[in-house]
RNA sequence: UCCCCAGUAGCUCAGUCGGUAGAGCGGGUGACUGUUAAUCACCAUGUCCGUGGUUCGAGUCCGCGCUGGGGAGCCA
């Protein structure tokens, strides 16, 4: 590590005098005469800091009064408390050396720039103050998640990126092979022999660390995932990318109630996480993202989450004064229309939507004593829609066996799995939360493409 | 994949009835002793997404394509 100090250390300072190097990139610079004020900013805070060059104090003066925007440089000075407006303290330079040159054709100009112009310059947009403070936000929020889930004693579990099973029913899988594209060998049918693949077996990358992770939750107790996730299914939303990471607990000696207990008490961890450790960052989205973000976390950072049966939620849509799209019916699935109404108006907060009927719902899902409902559950939150889909597990074996025969899901590769529920097996529950949907909630940011470094969405992977 | 909207200067956009393009911001130059997206003055900038058509004439109208955005489905 080098001699400079993080920009956010140094303005921390409890009082000003030192003499302190920084070094970052430069956000803009205003000459005055026989001053100019050079904005700096390292990455480890919003603000940066205010670096002040006099043309008395400093060599080459001219020379710096003209940097541009996007250079990288290093400034050594003396700690100062600011005499206007804007700051605390500001850096009186005495050494400037410029580390990396910019021009005039950097393309982060100093004033507002759309989403969609910055998604094209992913590789710089990291250097602007949306993007600084949602990835720092990012970070922040993963090892918080990490930190959620040790201090109540859950295993962190890595279940395999590449998986064999394409039974999981929650998406395409992208397909992961050795096989030369063109000449791939073929059985006498005609159909690729993927025997003669890599694994000697179809692959794709995982859509789901779940089936996995209920087989760690029958030896350690809880557990969680966390890892990256693919879909390659062709969504064009705010809302969907073909990459993304997702959080997945399994707890046994579990029942659905406990889940939703889970799933509520960590949503509230990570809002009272974000406002109170990332402070300044929120109060950037709550000025310039969403009016009113602050109050809305720290609203739900306080309130208990509704709950409601499927069956009431379907009584409340019928008995609702508005016009959906698509019928409101028992039995039927609950479309997104359906879901803002009950989350926005309904509610006007988090809600869990649980038990729906079992022929909308996946294959492990535990079936309920009334024989058309499953112990299911959603949790549904305004501007995001569905944020965690989770469910109790089926471990009774007859049961899962018989829906797997009903459903038409070849059992053979499910050999592993259904062992769990022959030795020991136990009443357990997870859920899965989709990061990037957390981090929109909580930033207020709408699309997903803006809260991914590098986002992944049908016709782009550049960068 | 379906539906809707858009594509004009580096960025964000305007462009009337079809008559060969304009603003703000950004940039450059200069001025200014403390600025906060500094201010003031001056200057420069275009494959009007591509392609085919209609027309004396197309940024403008029509067809096709490409790209982007919004909504839906799938879901986290």
């Amino acid at each position: 590590m080098s001699e400079n100090i993080r920009i956010v250390k140094l303005l921390n300072t409890p009082e000003a005098g030192g003499e302190y190097t920084v070094a970052g990139w430069v956000r803009s610079t205003r000459a005055s005469g026989d001053i100019v004020f050079i904005v700096l900013n390292d990455g480890s805070n919003l603000s940066g800091i205010q670096l002040v060059l006099e043309r008395n104090d400093i060599p080459d003066f001219e020379r710096f009064s003209k940097i541009a925007t996007g250079t990288a440089i290093q400034a050594n000075g003396r700690l100062v408390p600011s005499p206007a407006a804007g700051q605390q303290y500001e850096l009186a330079v005495i050494k400037l050396k410029i580390v990396g040159e910019s021009n005039p054709d950097y393309p982060l100009q100093k004033k507002r720039h759309s989403f969609e112009y910055l998604r094209s310059i992913a590789h710089l947009r990291p250097r602007t103050n949306t993007f600084g403070a949602m990835f720092r936000l990012r970070s922040k929020l993963a090892q918080a998640i990490h930190r959620f889930f040790a201090e109540h004693d859950f295993l962190y579990v890595h279940t395999p990126i590449i998986t064999a099973s394409d039974c999981e029913g929650a998406g395409e899988l992208f397909r992961v092979t050795t096989l030369p594209p063109n000449s791939a060998p073929r059985n006498e049918g005609g159909s690729i022999d993927f025997g003669q693949d890599f694994f000697a077996q179809k692959t794709g990358l995982t859509v789901s660390g779940q089936l996995e992770g209920e087989l760690f939750a029958q030896a350690f107790g809880n557990i969680y995932t966390f890892g990256p996730t693919f879909r390659a299914e062709n969504s064009n939303t705010a809302r969907h990318a073909a990459e993304f990471w997702m959080i997945e607990p399994e707890m046994a000696f579990s029942d659905l109630h406990d889940d939703a207990d889970l799933a509520e008490e960590f949503v509230r961890y990570l809002c009272r996480f974000v406002l109170n450790d990332c402070a300044e960052d929120m109060a950037f989205f709550d000025q310039y993202i969403e009016k009113g973000l602050i109050e809305r976390i720290r609203t739900v950072a306080e309130a208990d989450f509704a709950r409601m049966d499927y069956g009431d939620a379907i009584k409340y849509l019928q008995k609702a004064n508005t016009n959906f799209n698509f019928p409101v019916e028992w039995g039927l699935d609950l479309q997104t229309e359906h879901e803002r109404y009950i989350t926005e108006q309904v509610v006007g907060g988090p809600a869990f939507v649980m038990n729906y009927p079992k022929d909308i719902k996946a294959f492990y899902m535990r079936q309920n004593d009334d024989a058309r409902t499953v112990a299911a559950m959603d949790l549904l939150v305004p501007k995001v829609g569905e944020i965690i889909g989770g469910s109790q597990r089926e471990e009774r074996l007859e049961l899962l066996e018989r829906r797997i025969g009903d459903m038409d899901i070849p059992r053979e590769p499910l050999w592993w799995y259904l062992d769990s529920r022959r030795w020991g097996s136990t009443p357990h529950a997870g859920f899965g939360l989709g990061f990037e949907r957390i981090i929109m909630y909580l930033s207020g940011m709408e699309n997903i493409r803006d809260v991914i470094p590098f986002p992944r969405t049908p016709r782009h992977a550049e960068f």
